[in-house]
DNA sequence: ATAATTAACTATAACGTTATAGCTAACAAA
DNA sequence: TTTGTTAGCTATAACGTTATAGTTAATTAT
């Protein structure tokens, strides 16, 4: 074993000072360039590197962003994550990881480590269980402490900071306006329950669309899936309801607000032999993996999860490098795009 | 702005000094119980909390685990990922993620950039890149420098650590068995190139089944898929490739090594109207989403991600709080477990 | 009465850096 | 000659903490 080499080390051996070492790494010409050549050649021999723990504690900087997410494994959620450790790493900073599993205390207890620890700055899409609650304190105390936030895809207007978001409500219209166009006026809407802030916002972008063609919403042909600890009952009710709505009421369209929602959705209609797109037509949030490999492949509309994780660094290292002003706050809003498969 | 009170302004509010304030917050005996419950009660009014990165400089510890895999958006490692987390987190460690995308480059930056910085171990899978070079000087050093590093799911031989694996040879031969069983006898082989070491095991367990079998190994039933920079290419070639084989050769069943193959060759499947098991059954490696909604649903063999990313971050740990010699290694093998769906 | 013990606290060094100020010797300017 | 300047280096403090080794003053033992 092979402990790393210090500047007092150096020093020691060259017998000189720490002083003249550190600003001989720098390259200062305070020091004579003899003396500063044979530091560097030593320190560069020996394998040196600064200990980026004292340069943090000296500096107030770790160089390393949080990001508290609800979940891993999940598609946009990780899509999300690579690209903001894409961004991060070009900009020399690290990504830590903490998963909220859509806990409040567990978010609370995630964000109270990262605030007290390594980090300069978080990245958060806030869990199911905080939005219900409406409980923002340690948000609100995070960013109290001068660390900044950038709140992603789940964002609240509570809270003063940066936020990234999808036109969720425009892209549900729209989608809703396409299965019109293609004739569909019985259209299913498969959401989540109404705390979870994009699902209620692409109800609404739905219920406009309806009502832009004059057509009657029907509470029947709106299921709200409710959460449940382990997605298997999640899942057991979405198709228990799904099935008897498509036996009791006319459907010709699904629209989802998510991947899963539709996958599961599908599974449904394949087994009461109904056939996609001919006589249902599905399009879901969430262009995942699911979509691509299903059959009928999905329409989807893609919050373009890549697009939200680099903007999301963005804005939090402009911040974090004084770029920006720590007062000022932007909201950047991704446009989703539809990306038509054969299920619609 | 609220800055975090130190124990130096703690001690210049109360007028004693910063060493009493510490072992006070620490319940030393060595301080009165009334100077002791004052500085207490301030430190908690004051919402105190010990700056970690003056604790980590001084401790040498960060209690921070790095974990380098080759890919985020990937169902398996996004597992593990999450498994890692959550022991770590249950154990009082911070989880440092860094991606390697499967090039060498990276994967060595990646490594310096954690050696050198707030981790105290790591935690990898090896990028293919770097199995082709063959080429583990950055984990030879790192380990050199005494950082600890548990390999998992990509491993060698060459570097000695702890390491986790799945028994991948013995998984692919006893599936393969079980469609030898299944009267299949022309059974097809999706696999990645040579160099992948779990790629290569489970090739080799496929090629002993037949053996046992007296089955004669037939090369063009074999595909092994080039790996191209961006999976579209590398699933067309799939794609080309396996519709090839199909037209020219007789093939009853199909073994993938992981489920984005599987539910390729599923897709060409149904383009060609075969019908699955009917007439092809497929078995493929990695329990993941495109498995569970594709139709047929696929049959897996799963690698349990969950126990992997706890026994990994399990041996780490242990490593770190010394509850295991820094210097005997072990090599954990989790058995996988074939789960039957539509496709066999 | 004096020494020994103890309670209650403080000072210091150290973890590894860097920025600031300070020092010394050599040389130039007046 | 005396002062000023500069080159080239060193000492010190600071970031926030803790462990170790002091320092008092009061109490107890002899």
């Amino acid at each position: 074993m092979i402990r790393r080499i210090t500047l007092k080390e150096i020093a020691n051996e060259l017998n000189v000072s720490i002083s003249t070492v550190s600003k001989s790494l720098k390259d200062s010409h305070e020091i004579g360039v003899e003396t500063r050549e044979k530091i560097k050649a030593f320190a560069k021999a020996h394998n040196y590197r600064p200990n980026n723990i004292a340069l943090s504690l000296k500096n107030r900087k770790t160089k390393t962003i949080g990001v508290i997410i609800p979940e891993i494994v999940h598609h946009f959620f990780s899509i999300v994550i690579n690209s903001i450790e894409k961004f991060s790493t070009e900009n020399g900073y690290n990504v830590i990881i903490a998963v909220s599993n859509e806990s409040f205390e567990k978010e609370v207890l995630n964000m109270e480590t990262l605030a007290n620890g390594h980090i300069d700055g978080i990245i958060m899409s806030i869990a199911k269980e905080t939005l219900k609650k409406q409980d923002f304190h340690h948000i609100k105390e995070t960013i109290d402490l001068g660390i900044p936030v950038v709140l992603f895809d789940r964002v609240i207007s509570e809270v003063k900071c940066d936020k990234v978001i999808v036109n969720d409500k425009q892209a549900a219209k729209e989608a809703t306006q396409v299965l019109i166009d293609d004739k569909r006026e019985n259209i299913l809407l498969l959401t989540s329950e109404d705390y979870v802030s994009v699902g209620n916002l692409r109800t609404e972008g739905y219920l406009e669309a309806l009502k832009d063609n004059d057509i009657e919403p029907n509470s029947n042909l709106i299921i709200k899936v409710k959460d449940k600890k382990g997605s298997q009952l999640e899942m057991s009710y979405l198709e228990d309801e799904l099935e008897k709505v498509i036996k009791s009421h006319k459907v010709d369209a699904i629209l989802g607000v998510n991947e899963i929602y539709a996958g599961s959705a599908l599974k449904v209609l394949k087994k009461n032999n109904v056939s996609v797109p001919k006589e249902i037509s599905i399009i879901s949030f969430t262009d995942g993996v699911i979509s691509r490999y299903s059959t009928p492949s999905l329409s989807t509309i893609s919050q373009h999860g890549e697009i939200m994780g680099e903007r999301s660094a963005e804005l939090l290292i402009n911040k974090l490098t004084g770029k920006t002003s720590s007062s000022e706050f932007k909201t950047e809003i991704i446009n989703c795009s539809l990306i038509k498969r054969e299920s619609s």
